[in-house]
RNA sequence: GGCCCUAUCGUCUAUCGGUUAGGACGAAGCCUUCUCAAGGCUUAAAGCCGGGUUCGAUUCCCGGUAGGGUCACCA
């Protein structure tokens, strides 16, 4: 009853055990975003193991991907291993094995077709059926005599996956070994060693695949993007790892938007889904937006800021109209890049300096008078005039102050024509923000003097 | 093909035997100041099939079917 006791209450321990043959993907990582909350919900630890048995396809720009993106998502980890490190102590275990009469040294052809003859280490297969208890799903059982004696090593130095992972998490004190849905098969091969070495066999629990939309296993060739191209597109951390997490889990509640320690507060492995889930980036999309609306002003802005180009910020008036467009920009982005393509498109700049554009803009009004002769010259100016006189008289700067002086006059005139007169005075642009809001973030002086410009354009064209 | 896993709107999901099967994204429509957004409202949209168990199955069991995973001297 006592040993009972103490083995609930021995602390969790979990981890990731990515091997750096590639750069951390939405598939790839979501295990890593498990088994951290899992851990910190039971305030246990959290490893990060990086597995380079494999020495040809390892690549160490590959494990500084997965630590720079671990720690972009804010996924801090409690201890680091390199598993070709524990090369001494797997060399060991397989000396054991071998003296226990548990594995074999094995003289075989090379696979690679060389005819070169290696000898091989083979663990020899109890073929028995083995039977676990999968945290999500439940009671597996799997008749592992098909396996034959599989691989355990290339030779005495070089461990392959199922030796190394098993001696590694048992000597790190590895309690739950989450991981993907495709390591099921792998799982009796492991427990049998774990037998074999007389280690206690940890709890498993097998996640659903992240899917690409043919709803096959998201993989770089599906067009799993990396993890840094979703930090470059100027996504939030916290949104990538509520979306990642809420596809294939969910608390019961109708709750979406989750910041990471309330994921770590309602996270719940018997919750996890069973299917797998497909990876939806125009709800990832939405997401971010709602995670953008949470952000702080001071934070906002920084975001806004690192993605502006210099030039744009370097304009003389930048700093002093900045903080008035940020609620309009917040309105219109969904990702921070979003910010790098209006500035391409050139719905930036107009803001801090006067507009370009073809007189021949401002006549367009004439769209808004369907059926009507077109607009001129003649038609035009005496409406900017109108206006200037209007706008000499706000006294408040403000969306819905402007809107009460402006809106009689437009509706007298024709709303259509007036709105865009001024619309296209202040922005130069075809879309843009309302008047309204143009004429509260310019101010009365800067409103007046844009107007007098279109008033000098509109003078450039023959009536 | 063997073995294994899975199965509710197009997508992500709620439901722990009794519900008008709920929500979200997306879509469509409408409204809100001219454009672009944002916002609001409305609508369409689902229990794979067949057997059981039960007074009653989306839910439990079995069998199909379908999809996926895995079958390396990769991890």
């Amino acid at each position: 009853m006592n040993t009972e006791r103490t083995e609930q209450q021995k602390k969790v321990v979990t981890r990731f055990a990515p091997s750096p043959t590639g750069f951390l993907h939405s598939g790839t990582y979501r295990t890593a975003v498990f088994s951290y909350l899992f851990a910190k919900k039971h305030g246990g630890e959290f490893i990060l193991r990086i597995e380079d048995t494999d020495k040809e396809r390892s690549k160490k720009e590959y494990e500084e991907n997965i630590i720079d993106c671990l720690s972009w998502l804010n996924m801090s980890y409690d201890k680091f291993y390199r598993q070709s490190e524990n090369a001494p102590r797997h060399k060991e275990i397989l000396e054991k094995l071998i003296s226990d009469g548990k594995a074999y040294i094995s003289k075989e052809e090379a696979k690679d077709g060389s005819g070169v003859i290696k000898e091989i280490v083979r663990f020899k297969n109890p073929n028995r059926i083995v039977s676990f208890v999968d945290a999500i799903r439940g009671e597996i059982k799997i008749d592992t005599t098909d396996l034959g004696d599989f691989v355990i090593a290339k030779n005495l130095n070089e461990p392959l996956f199922h030796l190394a992972v098993v001696v590694d998490d048992a000597d790190e004190g590895v309690t739950h070994i989450i991981r993907g849905d495709d390591h099921i098969s792998n799982t009796p091969r492991h427990i049998l060693l774990y037998e074999a070495l007389d280690f206690n066999v940890p709890t498993y629990a097998h996640l659903p695949l992240v899917l690409s939309e043919d709803r096959t296993k998201l993989s770089k060739r599906k067009g799993a993007q990396a993890v840094t191209y979703y930090r470059d597109q100027g996504y939030l951390p916290g949104a990538i790892l509520n979306f990642i997490t809420m596809i294939g889990f969910n608390d019961g509640t109708e709750k979406e938007i989750f910041t990471l320690d309330e994921l770590i507060q309602v996270f719940d492995l018997e919750k996890v889904q069973k299917g797998g889930a497909v990876f939806n980036p125009v709800k990832l999309d939405w997401l971010n937006k709602e995670h953008i609306k949470l952000l702080s002003d001071v934070d906002f802005k920084n975001h806004v800021l690192s993605y502006m180009s210099d030039e744009l910020k370097n304009i003389a008036g930048f700093e002093k109209r900045i903080d008035a467009i940020l609620p309009t920009i917040k309105e219109r982005i969904v990702k921070f890049g979003d910010i790098r393509d209006m500035e391409t498109a050139g719905e930036l700049q107009y803001f801090f300096m006067d507009p370009s554009y073809e007189p021949a803009l401002l006549l367009c009004a004439e769209k808004q008078r369907k059926g009507k002769e077109s607009m001129t010259v003649k038609d035009l100016a005496p409406i900017y005039e109108k206006l200037k006189e209007i706008i000499s008289g706000i006294t408040e700067f403000t969306p819905e102050s402007a809107k009460a002086f402006i809106w009689p006059y437009a509706e007298e005139q024709g709303r259509g024509i007036v709105l865009w007169a001024l619309r296209t005075a202040l922005s130069g642009k075809e879309r843009s923000p309302d008047p309204f809001t143009l004429v509260s973030i310019f101010g009365k002086e800067e409103t007046i003097r844009r107007l007098d410009i279109a008033l000098q354009k509109l003078n450039e064209i023959n009536p």
